[in-house]
RNA sequence: GCCCCGGUGGCGGAAUCGGUAGACGCAGCGGACUUAAAAUCCGCUUUUCCGAAAGGGGAGUGCCGGUUCGAGUCCGGCCCGGGGCACCA
């Protein structure tokens, strides 16, 4: 019988969602196991680059399945956003009747590539019985300060009309739709996630199981900074101005001070200045200016006309304004140190300001104040403090250690520290999201909705005409309410909330989710969390797995939670790329399209470029996942997906290769044919060969499942096969069957509808459900011969066979017994012999 | 600019500890089966030299140097590619 994937694999398909196969109780006893994909945005059609994500979880939790766990596999949709809004407007459907249709979608795609998710627990963050909790997290970070209302320069989306996250401008531009952004000071919400800077940095360190580089960036988001703070007298103001600086040993060489155009003693710093007008206007110039555009422009600053006293110096020195000082870092205003600060330096070269060396090399000289072409800059102790007064001659982290001392005595600063991260700004002016529970009363104030009147419902019923701004805010009947403390008329907040907050808690929420009275049940919470193994695409590491971990954190301090961090192992997969092609005009090419003539692409008489991109429906070079199924079956795909390339790497798809799959997978099928039809031999057992290779498969296929190295654990698969195969050629099927087994067990999580198929042609019980994960025995892995090589000068000479273990003796009879490697040791004397690891030995001549 | 990660055949990649570099797969070449094609199966496949063959020699993991009996792997210095952050004081 021929391997037909499409015979076989729609019938376990139904199957398994007949028997509903990964439900799981909660309550059921056995050693948990949380497994996790990061939920999708329903954005429609799923494509083959979609795929290697939910492939490899599925392989993970079918092994895990098997190894006796009880395991939580749930799946669900980050439902809200603006895709769904942006269809609604360009094909008149409603973003729900959209987001809908496109999960029914995307659920039966998951079936057919034989994916398993304990459908019970489904969730999707746009229906009113997931987001009301979303407002009611929300209720409770407002209550303790965590949440709450602000105006700031935010990031403005001019394209999408909304404001945007730090998290969501990317080189100044956003990140949905590459508009550039523009700086707006509005009031907006905010969650306070900068209260939990630290414990976010320090938390980094617990996570021993998460990729060293997802930690790296957050890290470096973070930005964590030891420094200080100081204050400058300025006599004119009558109070002194403190800054922030990361080296206050070189506070000596401090020959200027540059404030940022909207520090608020600005304004009072001016007012008598005669050129008043100019800075002003200049000032609102530069507030105006983009991220990009400000530092596009380059070092600019104005003069104030007034002074500060360095209070280490004692000199008066001139206050700048720069448009390279920050607002919102630290506190708006520096110290500038251009000998040892490149940017001072430049500034400083720019408007002819003084500058003073204050560092010189451990041991060397000095250079003079007028010969620096650059600033010199060090931070450990190969460069020592000089014309600095108390900390004359200290290496510099000492001399930064004294100095803070020194600030502190006097009682103008303290050592600080300082946190890159800003607050997170939540507020969006869309429809297609949770609306913010609050009410603006105009006796009370701003007026919290209680907790249950929630959920605050997003109303269905209204227009997308365009581009006017949120449709929430002209929803007659939304925006107007009763205010429940004065009884009063209030109005509705018509912000929604970043979808980003709904999937900050997603994972809690699956282990509960229809729980009508509470956010989740800590009981259950508490058991089944952390999730053991989250996977998801490494475009997450820095804003999803943040908020996740400050809400998480939040969470447990309100005491709902025993744990602070959500994912105790995560593995991010790279992405799945294709050659794509490009016309002259740079817009992409269908590959249907194109013609090959000399080896080069051309449409027509263009010629093409092609590009090996991220596979992506704007770059028209996906690969649907039906046409493969239809012809090769998922099996195969989910095989090539694993077999391709490590799986946190970034991997080029080639049709040519799936054929590779195909072929492995129809050898083993083809092997069970032949096992099946063999007459049954009672008592013959397999040659100890295919013993020992069996396994040393089991052995080495575990290890690399449990390392996420499923390129390896394929190829193991396949070496296996192909000896088992020789076998079988060279002997019928007879007395190979539990090697067989073996090899389908082992290959159960890669291709579930084959193994299940052949498995049950066997005449075994149903595998999904009853298969366990083989045992290797080590005593039967080892080889019967050791291969030894032998070098001369290390160079090798020859190798020799020694009956496993090997020890000395055996070792120097084997090279007695080989004749060419004898010749090459006569009369050379032998140094050393090494052996390594009880397996090979070299013996070495000199 | 700062930080991080890579560089191995025509290609994707393998090589738990420093121990026969190139497993496994794709593509390619040769062959079997077939009226033919597809499919399938078998063999070869880093490179170069000697040899009719069996077999044997040399070179080889981005470059230069070091440690070691032995280096893709460890150390130092470069070159190239990718990613993150980006005026954060």
């Amino acid at each position: 019988m021929q391997y037909r994937p499409t015979d076989i694999e729609p019938k376990w398909q139904q199957r398994w969602a007949e028997a509903k196969v990964a439900e799981i109780d909660v309550t059921a006893p056995g050693r948990k196991l949380y497994m996790l994909n990061m939920f999708p945005y329903p954005s429609g059609d799923l494509h083959v680059g979609h795929g290697r994500n939910y492939i490899l979880g599925d392989a993970v939790y079918r092994y895990y399945r098997m190894q006796g766990r009880a395991a939580l596999n749930p799946m669900g949709w980050d439902a809200f956003g603006l895709p769904a809004e942006n269809a609604a407007i360009k094909f008149g459907k409603h973003p729900r009747e959209w987001t809908l249709g496109n999960i029914q979608r995307m659920k039966k795609q998951f079936g057919r590539w034989g994916i398993l998710y304990d459908w019970s627990k489904e969730i999707a963050s746009c229906e009113p019985e997931y987001y009301r909790w979303n407002q009611w997290l929300f209720l409770q970070l407002h209550k303790r300060g965590l949440a709450y209302r602000g105006t700031a320069p935010v990031n403005w989306c001019p394209q999408d009309q909304t404001v945007l996250a730090n998290e969501q401008v990317i080189d100044g531009r956003c990140d949905r739709c590459g508009a550039l952004v523009e700086q707006r000071e509005l009031s907006q919400w905010f969650l306070k996630i900068t209260e939990y800077a630290d414990r976010l940095d320090a938390g980094l360190d617990t996570l021993t199981h998460w990729p060293e580089k997802v930690k790296l960036m957050q890290r470096n988001w973070i930005g964590r900074s030891l420094g200080a703070d100081v204050d400058f007298p300025v006599p004119a103001l009558g109070h002194p101005i403190r800054v922030f600086t990361t080296r206050p040993d070189t506070i000596f060489g401090a020959t200027f001070m540059v404030l940022a155009p909207e520090h608020p003693d600005v304004a009072a710093l001016i007012a008598d200045h005669p050129d008043r007008d100019e800075i002003e206007s200049w000032i609102t110039a530069v507030r105006n200016q983009s991220a990009l555009e400000r530092q596009e422009a380059g070092k600019e600053g104005r003069f104030t006309g007034k002074t500060a006293v360095n209070p280490f110096s004692e000199e008066e020195i001139p206050i700048w304004l720069g448009n390279f000082v920050l607002p919102q870092y630290g506190t708006g205003a520096i110290m500038s140190v251009p000998a040892h600060d490149q940017r001072d330096f430049e500034f400083a070269k720019q408007y002819a300001l003084p500058i003073r060396v204050v560092i010189a090399p451990q041991g060397g000289e000095a250079a003079g104040d007028a010969d620096l072409a650059e600033a010199y800059i060090v931070k450990d102790d190969s460069g020592v403090s000089v014309r600095s007064g108390p900390i004359d001659g200290l290496p510099v982290p000492q001399a930064i250690e004294r100095t803070i001392a020194i600030i502190e005595e006097r009682g103008i600063g303290k050592g600080t520290v300082r946190y890159r991260l800003r607050d997170w700004l939540i507020s969006r002016q869309r429809y297609w999201g949770t609306p913010i529970p609050m009410l603006y009363c105009d006796r009370c104030g701003l007026v919290p909705v209680p907790e249950e009147q929630l959920p605050v419902t997003l109303p269905l019923d209204v227009p997308f005409t365009g581009r006017e701004g949120n449709p929430l805010a002209k929803h007659e009947t939304f925006v107007n309410a009763t205010c429940p403390q004065c009884g009063g008329p209030a109005r509705r907040e018509t912000d929604t909330m970043d979808t980003f907050v709904d999937s900050s808690w997603y994972f809690l929420r699956f282990v509960t989710p229809r729980d009508e009275q509470r956010i989740f049940d800590p009981e259950k919470v508490n058991r089944w969390l952390p999730v053991d193994q989250y996977i998801g695409g490494i475009e997450h590491a820095i804003l999803h797995l943040l908020y996740a971990r400050f809400i998480t954190h939040a969470l447990h301090d309100m005491g709902l939670t025993s744990f602070e961090e959500p994912f105790t192992n995560l593995f991010n997969q790279g992405v799945i790329t294709k050659e794509g092609f490009k016309n002259p005009q740079g817009s992409w090419v269908s590959p249907d399209e194109v013609e090959w003539r000399d080896g080069r692409p051309f449409r027509g008489q263009e010629e093409l470029t092609a590009e090996v991109t991220k596979m992506s429906k704007s770059r028209l070079n996906v690969v649907p996942p039906d046409e493969l199924i239809a012809r090769y079956g998922a099996d195969t795909e989910r095989v090539y997906t694993l077999f391709i390339a490590p799986p946190e790497k970034e991997a080029a798809w080639s049709d040519d290769g799936v054929v590779g799959a195909f072929r492995f997978l129809g050898r083993v099928w083809q092997m069970g044919q032949q096992i099946l039809e063999a007459a049954p031999t009672p008592g013959l057992q397999a040659p100890t060969s295919i013993t020992r290779k069996m396994h040393q498969t089991i052995s080495a296929v575990t290890s690399r499942i449990e390392r996420f190295e499923f390129n390896t654990a394929i190829s193991a698969l396949m070496e296996f096969s192909n000896a088992l195969g020789d076998a079988v050629q060279a002997g019928g099927g007879a007395g190979l069957r539990a090697p067989y087994e073996a090899l389908l067990q082992l290959l159960h999580p890669f291709a579930p509808h084959m193994t299940e198929e052949v498995w049950s042609m066997l005449g075994n019980e149903e595998f999904v459900l009853t298969s366990a994960w083989p045992v290797a025995d080590p005593a039967l892995m080892q080889e019967e011969t050791v291969v030894i090589a032998v070098q001369v000068n290390g160079k090798l000479r020859g190798q020799v066979e020694v009956p496993a273990p090997a020890d000395e003796q055996r070792v120097w009879a084997a090279v007695d017994a080989h004749e060419r490697v004898r010749t090459w040791l006569e009369g050379k004397e032998i140094v050393k012999k090494i052996y390594v690891a009880g397996k090979l030995v070299n013996v070495v001549i000199r």
